[in-house]
DNA sequence: ATCAGCGGCATTTTT
DNA sequence: TGCCGCTGAT
């Protein structure tokens, strides 16, 4: 079935069609760019008899990487499974993951976040005798980042840097990188770095891929940094088939490496290249396309472009003069109310913020005025404690070598192991050039440690060792890591409500174990791509399996909040404007448009800075579709001070007659005052019940008590936990077998040893307690070890 | 080894 | 204002 492309505009169909060498496609807000890409590819599948695995496409998001294929698999079918379509930082892992050895790793390497990171500089920085005070962590961590996303090595960035941070910085970066080896782990910089080094310095690797991936194509382009690029480039060298997608207007990243000028000066790269604007916009009413390029102009470092639609001017942009933050939420939640009762449904509205602090009070109006929302971002789910503690476990279990997890938990739940022992184990590591697990399994019988702490010290390892003799169903064998650690026991016996709460969050968590499963259990071999004579080096492509505990953990590791924001329930989304990315509501109203907030006090000052404000002011109006509104506040409180600003020069940058100013008393309303009593409408339902997102506010009736202060901190903190539908569907991954003389381990009886197998009954003896029982395989607590 | 209490601190955060 | 991390007392 040919690719239907009449019902692309002319730039569109352009795109489309030039497959063949470098292609930049400057795409505005609205303008169909992941149409064009996912037609492009289905063209290419379809027409021109590309076969899938010599396409990779490149995302900035898991998000928009699964939507992408889902919309292939639409387009094209099942062939779509064979191609690369992820982000770059899932692209490296599955690089590295081949071929980790030649850079002194193993396969299964540990991925570090930045808080497994910042612990670790913590430590270096007690090691090289670093203070703190000095040198903040976070700097040295920023500009340490900073030189990886530029692929500086530590020798290149000791070289260069001449400043006394610097200087510091280069002792750290090195000790980091040795660190970080013999933890066998990488932090989201290296994945690019080390991947670009691998196909820097192995020539039959960098062939393989090169040759392989006729066609590349890579989205958000402006948002790449250096690294990034430079991948690009090495992969796309042999065929010079590579598209990017970007808008420089979008670019709100530069903070964290991205690096514009990769878009800006892509044709000086590749003389040759195709260009294509996108500049007719599907998405928003006239007044305010009008707007968000009238606000746009304003910047000097841009690619020239207007943005244009056949659709009507529609409403004014509307701008609301509050008294306080209090009135600007109370106001927006009762425009929402209008909203809903005109027949907008709530997931077509959204709030979006520059800071995560002001969700505090958007929220709490929210909540008080009864309207569902949905927050995403700010404390993330997997960033909990709880969850962390569990990862560690499970990371520990893979990768026992990952210091990093084994300080974290060693003493999680608490067992008596404190800072001194952990320090002398850890000496004890150092001296043997050893990791901190192996150190920890000998000092068992150190006699400078205490009895009851060698015990301790010695269950602890032995969990990590039973661990690692588990096998067979994916979430058992996780349930029991977490009964072996002791995790949820500890809580339990707390029996606070806060202890509760993140047993709960440890049972949402299975549920994420159950979703893993669920989506990961095909067998993809089928789409992988042949191994040719003439490659016979290459791997195999390496696909998720849906049992194995290491490609849960990484599938974890390179997963944010933002993946999981569902449709399920009606809710009024609320984030900062940098989650607003990529998305589109019909109405959209933008809270805290007052200088120093939007644009950002750290940011004024600095031209470049003020740009990226700018842009990200672009951002926001261009995600809505018929309505906008700006609301600022005539004071506002921050940090505890009372603060009065002007509106916001991005306001001011709108031309009047796009705007309609309302609010300050102007529009009548002073309110009943029902949002400064103590009573709130709608709050109900405990918002941890599986099987629908946690909404908040009127969406459940039952259950209507009063709710004390700190059970609406944790309503709160639940609805961050992101509107996950816990799995409740039945595919498992991997059934375990069993045999006759096969060890398992039962969470309440202990070891012992199947004696019968009798269909899916098994016949265990137990070595406790000495009797045999009789136990249904897929239902009974029971892992194999061996 | 653990916990309470205090001081410093605070954009944005696709991975 | 509120959280996090460190310090010193138990």
């Amino acid at each position: 079935m040919p690719i239907d492309i009449d019902t692309l505009n002319d730039p569109q169909r352009e795109a489309v069609l030039t497959t063949e060498g470098p292609l930049l496609v400057l795409a505005g807000a609205g303008s169909g760019k992941t149409r064009v890409l996912t037609y492009r590819i289905a063209h290419m599948i379809e027409d021109l008899n590309v076969a899938p695995w010599e396409i990779l496409a490149i995302t900035f998001t898991n998000k928009a990487a699964t939507e992408m294929r889902e919309r292939l698999a639409q387009l094209v079918g099942p062939r779509s499974r064979g191609m690369w379509v992820s982000t770059f930082h899932s692209m490296c892992v599955r690089i590295l993951r081949s071929d980790a050895e030649r850079l002194g790793f193993t396969r299964n390497f540990t991925i570090y976040d930045t808080d497994d990171l910042k612990r670790l500089y913590k430590d270096i920085m007690a090691t090289l005798s670093i203070d703190p005070k000095r040198y903040p962590v976070n700097a040295l961590m920023n500009r340490i980042s900073q030189a990886k996303n530029d692929l500086q090595v530590p020798a290149d960035f000791a070289a260069q840097a001449t400043d006394p941070v610097g200087k510091v910085a280069a002792k750290v970066y090195e000790l980091l990188q040795t660190r970080l080896r013999a933890a066998n782990a990488f932090d989201f910089d290296d994945l690019l770095l080390y991947a670009y080094l691998l196909l820097k310095q192995h020539e039959d690797v960098r062939r393989a891929y090169q040759e392989r991936f006729r066609y590349i194509m890579v989205d958000e382009y402006q948002d790449t940094n250096r690294a990034q690029y430079a991948i690009t480039m090495l992969l796309a060298q042999a065929h010079r088939n590579v598209m990017v997608v970007g808008d420089d207007d979008q670019s709100i990243y530069s903070w964290r490496g991205a690096d514009l000028r990769n878009i800006l000066e892509f044709e000086s790269d590749y003389p040759e290249a195709h260009v294509v604007k996108l500049e007719q916009n599907y998405r928003s009413m006239g007044n305010i396309l009008n707007a968000a390029n009238a606000v746009i102009a304003n910047n000097q470092h841009r690619k020239a472009k207007r943005l244009f639609t056949d659709a009507g001017d529609g409403e004014k942009i509307q701008v609301y003069l509050a008294t306080d933050e209090r009135d600007e939420g109370r106001w927006i939640a009762g425009e929402i109310e209008k909203r809903r009762a005109e027949g907008v449904s709530y997931n077509n509205m959204a709030v979006f913020y520059r800071t995560n602090a002001q969700s505090r009070m958007l929220e709490d109006m929210m909540l008080r005025a009864g309207v569902p929302y949905r927050i995403v971002g700010g404390t993330r789910f997997f960033d909990r404690a709880e969850i962390r503690d569990v990862m560690a476990y499970l990371t520990l279990v893979v990768n026992p070598a990952d210091d990093i997890a084994a300080k974290r938990v060693i003493n999680v739940p608490k067992r008596g192991v404190g800072k001194t022992t952990i320090e002398r184990i850890d000496q004890f590591a150092r001296e043997l050039n050893a990791p901190f697990m192996t150190a920890a399994e000998l000092a068992i019988v150190d006699p400078e440690i205490r009895a009851a702490t060698r015990a301790s010290v010695g269950s602890f390892v032995q969990t990590i060792k039973d661990g690692q003799a588990y096998s067979g169903d994916l979430r058992k064998v996780i349930e029991m890591i977490i009964d072996k650690a002791g995790l949820i026991e500890a809580l339990e016996a707390e029996g606070t409500d806060e202890a509760r709460g993140r047993i709960e969050n440890i049972q949402e968590f299975l549920g994420v174990v159950d979703e893993f499963v669920q989506t990961h259990d095909e067998d993809e071999s089928d789409y992988a791509a042949p191994t040719v004579g003439e490659d016979e080096d290459e791997e195999p492509v390496r696909v998720l399996r849906g049992d194995s505990l290491a490609d849960f953990i990484e599938w974890v590791r390179l997963r944010t909040d933002l993946d999981t924001v569902t449709e399920d329930g009606q809710a009024v989304t609320l984030m900062t404007v940098h989650s607003s990315k990529g998305l589109e509501f019909d109405c959209v109203w933008v809270a805290g448009m007052e200088e120093t907030l939007f644009p950002h006090m750290n940011s004024v000052g600095d031209a470049a800075s003020v740009e990226e404000e700018r842009r990200l002011a672009y951002v926001a109006i261009t995600r809505a579709r018929k309505r906008l509104c700006l609301t600022c506040a005539q004071q506002r409180q921050i940090f505890g001070q009372t603060n009065a600003n002007p509106a916001s020069r991005f306001i001011g940058e709108i031309p009047s007659e796009l705007r309609q100013t309302t609010g300050l008393g102007s529009s009548g309303f002073s309110g009943t005052g029902w949002e400064k009593r103590g009573s709130r409408r709608g709050i109900a339902g405990s918002g941890t019940e599986a099987g629908e997102g946690r909404v908040f506010g009127r969406s459940s009736a039952s259950g209507s008590r009063g709710r004390s202060f700190d059970e609406m901190r944790e309503l709160r903190a639940g609805a961050r936990a992101t509107g996950r539908s816990a799995a409740a569907g039945k595919k498992e991954g991997a059934k375990a077998t069993f045999a006759k003389g096969d060890t398992v381990d039962h969470k309440t009886f202990g070891r012992g040893t199947v004696v019968k197998v009798d269909g899916d009954t098994l016949h265990v003896k137990f070595a406790k307690t000495g009797q045999t029982k009789k136990l249904l395989k897929d239902y009974a607590p029971i892992v194999k070890i061996g």
